[in-house]
DNA sequence: TATTTTACTGAGCCCTCACTCAGTTTTTCC
DNA sequence: GGAAAAACTGAGTGAGGGCTCAGTAAAATA
């Protein structure tokens, strides 16, 4: 790994442990190794820094991902949600400080005064959304699902699903006791019915 | 309004708008209109003068859903519930201050280090679960509802209602749309149904 | 090997910010 | 009215942190 790497890689874990603003260059520099003034050789300022993580996130989620499609098949659409539900979990846990850092305050509040940072975050939540309402879409075709907005299903699932991501991420609660439930929720949300 | 009392409605606000250690105590005095002196002969350290506001908040939502409660009736537990969750929601619209302090990390960053910030976290989100739990038992006990664990239901329940308000708080989406798809999931979620 | 380019160093600058304190004003109570 | 208590003031202090820069070491190139 070049220094490079290294930075971004203690700078992501000391972001995700300590927040933006609670975290010093002085810190990063003592545990990685360096001298401060390496690492504004490396980022002019500590925001680039910063960008640089989060492209690194955006990258890392659309690589595993493409991965995850490539080895899988779906029978249905129902299937196939579910599948990227469990996958989504499963990232959250593989890469526990890349979610910590897009659940922060901290970032959404970066990213309201700089252009930079709001692309980025789009970038990525908009990536996550497409996989699920591609899921969504082939469920509704498929008629294992029966919803009506396509786009806001995506949102209420993601929005269910991030939320205890973010319950583990923040160790509020035994999340993983929840996964079971949470699966259920999903299908009972989505799924097609005998009408009544 | 007591001074003290204007300095906590002005610090509600900024911690809210700009996080905790972004909003300097300089700044909360200015808009107050009164010394940074003043400010500490009321609260002793910052970190006080957030344990008062977060006292605050646990206050206003405990005496809000006291006042609901008085004041509605409810036929079923799945009537109650969805009731509960509109209610919550405006909560969040006409408190937005408050909610954005419970939903940006800075608070759950302080509460690790501070048993006092833990405490009065536990005991706000101790009490809204326990409001959606209550519901869903009455569901449970009427039949109008089906669920496994009723714990973990309200919890799913409160993290999807939650998540949503979220997006209202960050300013993120158009959550308001949202609210609809909302509710029908929460429905699908706990509605008992006939067996298939 | 000599020269240029790239990578790295860390003391120091400057600014921000939580908190103090000695003093002043206002309120309370007899 | 006067003394004591409570409320308030704002300049000052010290610590922390982003960033600079003049210089050194290592790598690439000629």
């Amino acid at each position: 790994m070049s220094k490079r790497e290294i930075i971004l890689h203690t700078a992501t874990r000391l972001f995700s442990e300590k927040g933006y603003h609670n975290t010093a260059i002085a810190e990063i520099a003592k545990l990685t190794g360096v001298a401060e003034g390496t690492i504004f050789y490396h980022f002019k300022t500590k925001e680039e820094l910063f960008a640089a993580i989060l492209d690194n996130i955006k990258l890392t989620i659309v690589e595993k991902y493409g991965e995850f499609f490539k080895e899988k098949q779906f029978a249905t659409g129902l299937e196939m949600l579910e599948s990227c539900v469990y996958f989504y979990l499963f990232l959250v846990g593989t890469r526990e400080e890349m979610f910590l850092i897009l659940h922060r305050y901290d970032a959404y509040e970066l990213a309201q005064e700089n252009q930079v940072f709001r692309t980025h975050f789009t970038e990525i939540y908009n990536y996550i959304l497409d996989v699920f309402e591609k899921a969504i879409l082939k469920g509704r075709d498929d008629e294992s699902m029966s919803v009506e907005s396509t786009g806001k299903a995506a949102f209420i699932i993601f929005t269910m699903v991030d939320g205890v991501a973010r319950l583990r991420t923040f160790n509020l609660y035994d999340a993983a006791s929840l996964y079971e439930q949470l699966q259920k929720s999903c299908r009972r949300i989505l799924q097609s019915r005998p009408p009544a």
